[in-house]
DNA sequence: AGCCAAATGCAACTCAGTTGCATGACGCGA
DNA sequence: TCGCGTCATGCAACTGAGTTGCATTTGGCT
């Protein structure tokens, strides 16, 4: 399924925005911030506010997952598009060396008991530290 | 144990700052966001830097735990001081409507498995929703 | 009391993310 | 395929959390 037909397919406009980010975020095997998308050649051009409307736009749609660092800053995942989407309910590793994020696929997350009456919109789960390749750098 | 023997046996220099900041954060049943421990009176006068240092300070000597939300804020939480220590090393609720969050003790954090020869730091899951209270508010 | 290191206060800064508004382009119907 | 309304884009300016540098103060120890 081409990225330009899951975007018709989500009601959502077509432009190149939306193509190329999505195109981006779909080839990359962990979730990118928008800072790394950017600096992607196919969305070096495009506008900072464009940049995280369209990132809000495809969440929205249910294109993309999302996921708030330790860090702070948000990354967007859509790797595995189409036929074994990933819905994002799996735990994140985030090294805070490099700031690369990576999923922790095949392990679920939790079910948490919440207080009760409380609604629950969704739930995240980070493991932060350093990864492989930069404790190598390290020493 | 007071917070002054408590900032003491970790080696603190016990100031005004450090002091009422522990208070009001060992009183608390709950994270609290820097904005809402400036917004106590024993904290109204301290400077903003000030307590983003002293939240700094009390975190690495163990006293407070720091989790950030989905909504990018850190918050501190430092209940069950003493006796009871809380390790933070629970799962946390985040209310996006009102901001508040809460923890979710009794519930442990699973373990998870990380990329081979990456060293783990911390690890940190939020629920977030509406809390009870916010949605009878709806309502 | 007196000293030094550590803590504080102030100002200025960084950086992610948002908002308002004018312009441009996608989609759809004629 | 033309035209039009709506949504998307780009620009500029703004917000709010958090940080840094530096001069001043204060806690702890002798």
């Amino acid at each position: 399924m081409d990225v330009r037909d899951m975007l018709q397919a989500k009601g959502l406009r077509r432009t190149r925005a939306r193509t190329d980010v999505l195109a981006i975020l779909a080839e990359a095997r962990r979730p990118l911030a928008h800072q790394e998308i950017s600096g992607q050649t196919e969305a070096a051009d495009l506008d900072r506010v464009t940049l995280y409307r369209t990132l809000t736009s495809l969440s929205k749609a249910g294109l993309v997952h999302q996921v708030r660092g330790v860090d702070g800053v948000h990354r967007f995942c859509a790797h595995g598009l189409g036929s074994m989407a990933c819905p994002g309910n799996h735990p994140h590793f985030l090294c805070q060396s490099c700031g690369e994020m990576s999923c922790l696929e095949g392990q679920e997350l939790p079910w948490v008991s919440v207080p009760a009456g409380a609604r629950v919109t969704g739930k995240q789960m980070v493991i932060y530290g350093v990864c492989a390749q930069c404790r190598d750098a390290e020493a």
